[in-house]
DNA sequence: AGCACGCCGACT
DNA sequence: GTCGGCGTGCTC
C-alpha cells in the first residue's frame, strides 16, 4: 500500500515544518492533500498540523519519523491560496508557519477528538438558510418534530437567494463609489474617504450587492469579508446586512462567539456557504474560498493591529490577499490612515470620496473648542459644557462626554507626606476603582483595597487625584440627578452581552447622558445624540509617540461624528462638539474645528517625511524583558552589532516607557530601513543568527510596530 | 511553547 | 528520608 512523507506545520514556535509518514490504512485510501488537517504524535503529546508538503524522502535518519495518527478527511482541505496567505504572513511577520495557520482555526476543528468537528458539520449540513439556531435546538430536543420541520422546508418554495431586501437610494457621490468598487475585475485598492455619517455603509453594501448579484448571474460563487475594528460594532451591522440580504447566509467571525458557534461559522466560512462574513481582524485569516471582495471599515483604527503571538495589521493582510485574487480591498475611512493617505496621494490607491453627511438635513457638527484657563472647570466639567448639557436635556436629546480614562480616578495621593499609588510590580500608578473599592494596576491587573490611611504616614486623608469615567459619571448625576446617565467602558461591560444592553438602551432613548471611553466613539449610530463633549484630551498632544497625534485627531474626529447623525436638532441647530483644552490655539484643535483631515494630514506627513518616520520609512522592533533590565539590555547590545547590512539602521538599545510591568523589565531596540525588501531581507537574516544568541532574556521581534 | 529529565532545600 | 524548585534540552 501507498507511504508517503507529508511535511506537517503545527502550532510550535520551532521555525520548521515536521516529516511524518503516511501509510494507506485501507487499500485505496487517499494521500492526504495538502491542506488537509492531520493528528500526528509531537513530543510525549499528539497535535492537529496541516499537511503542507509532500515528499518521497526525508532529509532525516529512518527511526525520527513518526506515522501519521489521523486524518481528518471530513474537511475538505484549505485551499493553496489559504496556504499561500499564511506562508506569506509567517514570512513577512518571522513566525512560524504553524504559529500563522494553526491559532487562526477555530479549536473545535483543532481539537484531537472529532465530536465537536462532525457536530459542527453535521448542524451545517442540515441546514441552508439563515435562521438557524432555534430550529436546530427544537429539533434535537424533540426527533419527532424534526421529520415535521424537515417536510415542512421541502414544501416551501425556496426563495430567490438574491432577492435582496429595498435598499434607500444612494446620492451621486454614493452611487459613483458602490458602481466603481462593484466595476473592479481585478486587484483594486480604493480608500472610501467619507466624513462620519455620510453613508459609507450603505456603498458597501450596495457594492456587495452588485457583486453577488454578478456572480449568481454567471453561476459562480461569490463571498464578502467585511472586517469591523471592534465586536461591539458587529450585531449593529450584522442586523442591517441580515435585513438587506434575508435569504443569503451571513456569519459572524470574531473572539466574542462561543466555540460551538465559532467552529459552524469558520466551517460555513470554509464550505463556502456563507456569503457574507462579518468580522474582527482575525477574520483576515479565514478561508474563504470564493472571496470576491473584502471590506475594511475604519481602516484607521489601531484594533486592526494584533497586539500579541502573531503581531499582524489585518489591514495589510487584506490588501496583500486582495492582491493575490485580483479582488477588490475598499478602505473605509474618514480619517484614513497615514499609510493609506500616502499611498491615495501617490495614486497607487484609488480614492473614492464622500464629502456630505447621507440622512437628509445631516450637516457635520458644529465643533469648538472650550478654553480651560478662562472657564475654570468644576469637577472636570466646564459651565460651559454644563450649559450645553442641561439644553439637551430640556429638548429630550442626548449628550456623549468623552473621556478615555477609565476608572475614578488616575492615581491616590497623600497630602501629607506625597504618598501616592504606585503599583509594586510595574513603573505605573494604581488607579482609584470606585465602586469595587479598589486600587488597581491597568498594566498588570493587580488590585488592592483602597487604603483607609496613607501607607506611609498613617494620613487618613487621602486624595484621588485626576478624574476617569466613573468620578465624571458622579459628578454628572449630582449635577442633575434628574437626568438618566449611562457611563460605558471596559469595566462597566466586562460581563458578557453587556455592553451590546447598553448601547440597546441608548438607542432605545433610555438614556440622555452617556459617558465613555473610546469604545463608545467607534461606529455607533445613535439618532437622538446631538452633543458631543471631549474632557480632557490635551496629554496626547506632547506625547513622546509620534502617532499620537494622528490618533487623538482620529479619535475627535470619529466621537464628533457621533453628533446629529440622524438631522437637525429640536432648535433647529446641527450637532454640537465641545472639546475642553488648555491649548484652545493647537493646530490639531484648529483642524477638527474645520473638519479638515487633509490639510491635518498633509502637514503631519509632511513631518513624517522629514523626521524619516513611517510611511517614508519601514521599521521593526526587537524587544527584550528579564527580571534584570541589564539582561535584557545586554541581549540587545549584542543583537545590535550582530550583522550588519547597508542601508540598515539599527539604533541604540533603549529600555522602554514603561520599563517594568509585572516585575519584569523591558527594553527595545529598533531597526530602520527605507527599503521594505532590503529591511525584510535583513531580518530573516538577522533572525538566523539571533536564535542561536544564549541568553535568558525573553525577546519577540514585531514588524510594523505601532506603539514605540 | 510544552513536557521531560536532573540535581539541591524544607517538610509529612 | 521525599516533594518540588526551575535550569536545559528536545520535539519530525
Amino acid at each position: 500500500m501507498e507511504q508517503r512523507i507529508l511535511q506537517v506545520a503545527l502550532d510550535t514556535p520551532l521555525h520548521t515544518v515536521f516529516d511524518y509518514a503516511w501509510q494507506a490504512q485501507a487499500e485505496g485510501e487517499l494521500v492526504p492533500a495538502i491542506g488537509q488537517l492531520v493528528v500526528v504524535p509531537f513530543g510525549r503529546r499528539e497535535a492537529v498540523g496541516v499537511v503542507v508538503g509532500h515528499v518521497s524522502q526525508s532529509a532525516l535518519e529512518q527511526g525520527k519519523i513518526k506515522q501519521v495518527i489521523a486524518v481528518r478527511h471530513q474537511l475538505p482541505p484549505l485551499s493553496a491560496h489559504w496556504l499561500a496567505l499564511c506562508g506569506f504572513a509567517a514570512d513577512y511577520y518571522q513566525r512560524p508557519l504553524g504559529e500563522v495557520m494553526l491559532p487562526g482555526l477555530p479549536k473545535n476543528l483543532r481539537a484531537l477528538s472529532t465530536v465537536a468537528l462532525d457536530k459542527a458539520l453535521n448542524a451545517l449540513g442540515r441546514l441552508s438558510a439563515p435562521k438557524k439556531s432555534k430550529a436546530r435546538s427544537k429539533a434535537r430536543a424533540h426527533p419527532e418534530d424534526e421529520a415535521r420541520q424537515e417536510t415542512a422546508a421541502a414544501d416551501a418554495t425556496p426563495a430567490d437567494p438574491m432577492q435582496f431586501a429595498q435598499a434607500p437610494a444612494l446620492n451621486a457621490a454614493q452611487q459613483e463609489a458602490a458602481d466603481a468598487i462593484a466595476a473592479a475585475h481585478a486587484f483594486a485598492p480604493l480608500l472610501l474617504y467619507g466624513v462620519t455619517g455620510s453613508g459609507k455603509t450603505e456603498v458597501y453594501l450596495q457594492a456587495a450587492a452588485a457583486i453577488l448579484r454578478r456572480a449568481a448571474e454567471s453561476g459562480e460563487r461569490a463571498q464578502i469579508l467585511v472586517l469591523v475594528p471592534e465586536i461591539n460594532l458587529t450585531p449593529q451591522l450584522e442586523g442591517n446586512i441580515r435585513a438587506r440580504f434575508p435569504h443569503l447566509n451571513v456569519v459572524a467571525l470574531h473572539s466574542g462567539l462561543a466555540e460551538g458557534e465559532r467552529a459552524r461559522n469558520w466551517l460555513a466560512a470554509h464550505l463556502g456557504q456563507a456569503q457574507i462574513v462579518l468580522g474582527t481582524r482575525l477574520a483576515i485569516l479565514a478561508s474563504l474560498p470564493a472571496l470576491k471582495l473584502i471590506v475594511i471599515d475604519e481602516e484607521h483604527d489601531p484594533s486592526y493591529k494584533q497586539q500579541e503571538g502573531l503581531r499582524y495589521s489585518a489591514r495589510d493582510l487584506a490588501v496583500w490577499r486582495a492582491h493575490q485574487l485580483g479582488i477588490p480591498v475598499v478602505l473605509g475611512s474618514a480619517t484614513p490612515s497615514l499609510e493609506t493617505w500616502q499611498h491615495a496621494q501617490a495614486g497607487r490607491y484609488r480614492r473614492l470620496e464622500l464629502r456630505q453627511r447621507a440622512a437628509r438635513e445631516a450637516v457635520l457638527p458644529t465643533v469648538k473648542v472650550i478654553d480651560l484657563e478662562r472657564d475654570k472647570p468644576v469637577d472636570g466639567l466646564t459651565a460651559t459644557l454644563i450649559a450645553a448639557v442641561r439644553k439637551r436635556l430640556e429638548q429630550g436629546e442626548q449628550s456623549l462626554l468623552f473621556l478615555n480614562r477609565r476608572g475614578y480616578a488616575p492615581v491616590l495621593a497623600c497630602d501629607a507626606c506625597g504618598w501616592i499609588s504606585n503599583c509594586m510590580r510595574c513603573d505605573a500608578f494604581m488607579v482609584v476603582h470606585r465602586p469595587e473599592r479598589r486600587l488597581r494596576c491597568h498594566h498588570c491587573s493587580l488590585e488592592l483595597h483602597i487604603p483607609r490611611a496613607c501607607p506611609t504616614c498613617g494620613n487618613v486623608d487621602l486624595q484621588p487625584l485626576g478624574r476617569g469615567t466613573q468620578r465624571v459619571e458622579e459628578g454628572l448625576q449630582a449635577i442633575f440627578p434628574e437626568a438618566r446617565v449611562l457611563r460605558i467602558d471596559a469595566d462597566s461591560t466586562r460581563l458578557k452581552g453587556s455592553a451590546q444592553s447598553a448601547f440597546d438602551s441608548v438607542h432605545r432613548g433610555e438614556v440622555d447622558i452617556l459617558i465613555g471611553t473610546q469604545m463608545v466613539a467607534k461606529g455607533h449610530d445613535f439618532k437622538k445624540l446631538t452633543l458631543v463633549g471631549v474632557l480632557n484630551p490635551d496629554t496626547a498632544l506632547f506625547s513622546h509617540d509620534y502617532r499620537a497625534s494622528e490618533r487623538l485627531f482620529a479619535q475627535l474626529m470619529q466621537v464628533a461624528g457621533r453628533a446629529g447623525r440622524a438631522g437637525l436638532s429640536a432648535d433647529g441647530s446641527s450637532g454640537e462638539v465641545l472639546i475642553q483644552t488648555r491649548y484652545p490655539h493647537h493646530p490639531l484643535y484648529q483642524a477638527v474645528i474645520r473638519h479638515d483631515y487633509d490639510g491635518f494630514a498633509g502637514e503631519l506627513l509632511e513631518e513624517r517625511r522629514q523626521a524619516h518616520f513611517p510611511p517614508f520609512m519601514y521599521q521593526a522592533l526587537l524587544r527584550a524583558e528579564a527580571r534584570e533590565l541589564d539582561t535584557a539590555m545586554a541581549f540587545l547590545k549584542d543583537a545590535a552589532t550582530l550583522l550588519e547590512a547597508p542601508a540598515i539602521t539599527i539604533n541604540e538599545p533603549i529600555p522602554m516607557t514603561l520599563m517594568r510591568v509585572a516585575n519584569v523589565e523591558r527594553a527595545q531596540l529598533l531597526i530602520e530601513c527605507a527599503s521594505r525588501p532590503v529591511l525584510q531581507a535583513f531580518l530573516k537574516q538577522w533572525l538566523a543568527l539571533l536564535r542561536q544568541v544564549k541568553t535568558r532574556a525573553r525577546w519577540s521581534l514585531e514588524v510594523d510596530p505601532v506603539d514605540i
